[in-house]
DNA sequence: TACGGAATTGGTCAATCGTCCAACTGTGAC
DNA sequence: GTCACAGTTGGACGATTGACCAATTCCGTA
């Protein structure tokens, strides 16, 4: 007998949720499923959760902790750092976006039935909790804002259109990259959507007032 | 006892079942609720559909005849055919895509229980049969590539870019656009995103070279 | 050590599911 | 008219579902 806090089996259940998700779909996530996959007894579900409708937003709150915008944040400054690049000091703002969006890419390419399980649920809770839904979304917003700052501080830009707009349109052109790049599958046309892409955001771009910290 | 052909009692069974997934949902889609809002005994449904999943697949293609960027080249075509414009004979490009666009996004605000139908069902698909989303999509990135030339005729401009590829990344925003409103329900946010859009996509053309045939 | 409450468990329940089928009805060919 | 067959129907079946509960086990505290 396992003895667990109620957090930890919460936590479980949820990331045994995910993964039945993701691997077989929505429908076939059962009480019976996830906690088959956690390992647990029947009777351990709605200890946690009052409902299965309770584990299904609660999903939704839960991806959103281990945001997918973070990880392509740090995909694209992994390369935009990249030493060798010490001769080109200002790379412009189109091709960091490009690297960011092609990690995002990568990320989404390494592991499709996180984005999957991700649109189940979206879709599910956009009948039975439309704030959880938009909650979520709202995350997206603020993650491409920051984004869209730290690359602009890399390339040492400002952005000649209101930053919120500007996020709000990198959000979404994030979400249609993830739906086409599902339904298609094709790595290359995704490739050369980001770099239209990439150029669309950079022309709404001007170089940056010199300021005394400038090297 | 209403006596129907096998296709009409095919096509309104898959009627039904669209207004029932956009209306609660996939999970809801059982196979008495689909008999019951197309007012039919159970029995009719395992006459005219070997499984439920049938159905479910089925419903894709027989939503990509409705085709929504049909819908959309009209709704655009509808105001650029504006006779108080003959002042202006050659209407901006972006000016085209964004009316086009708006036509668009008018539509999902009065339907949004369609897209989010076929948004279950594609989600579905994606796991029972990949090939039916490949060609809804396929036919979604046609239309595109059809809209785009239509805008270019009116606008009198050469697009830049290979047509495919711009067809490709339309369709892809346009994905980004739908998930992006059903989640935010903003529409003013997304007539910002669209002049964004309108704006990407008209810095990919060209005055088109004078043709005899020009006025 | 004894005890109270939290945690754990397997079994059970009614409801609902997809599927199937035998009986019935209408229609067109001869 | 009648015969063959396609179309129609409501009920029934076994399987699976979400939910619930009484019994049991474990741990912290007094």
């Amino acid at each position: 007998m396992r003895r667990l806090s109620f957090e930890e089996r919460r936590s479980e259940l949820l990331d045994a949720a995910v993964r039945v998700i993701g691997r077989d779909g929505l429908a076939a996530a059962t009480t019976r499923a996830i906690v088959a996959e956690a390992d647990m007894p029947l009777g351990a579900f709605h200890y946690v959760f009052a409902s299965r409708d309770d584990l299904l937003v609660a999903v939704i709150d839960h991806v959103t902790e281990q945001e997918r915008l973070a990880a392509w944040i740090d995909a694209g400054a992994d390369e935009n750092t990249d030493p060798a690049d010490a001769d080109a000091p200002t790379p412009g703002v189109a091709e960091i976006l490009t690297r960011g969006l092609d990690g995002y890419l990568r990320l989404l390419v390494s592991a499709p039935e996180r984005e999957l399980a991700l649109l189940d649920v979206a879709a599910h809770a956009m009948r039975h909790d439309p704030a959880a839904v938009e909650r979520q979304w709202q995350t997206y917003r603020i993650a491409a804002r920051a984004s869209l700052e730290y690359a602009a501080d890399l390339a040492r830009i400002t952005w000649t259109l209101p930053l919120d707009d500007l996020a709000w349109s990198l959000a979404s052109c994030l979400d249609g990259l993830t739906l086409s790049w599902l339904t298609a599958r094709d790595a290359d046309a995704a490739r050369t959507h980001i770099r239209f892409l990439a150029a669309a955001f950079a022309a709404h771009a001007i170089p940056r007032k010199e300021t005394p910290d400038a090297d």
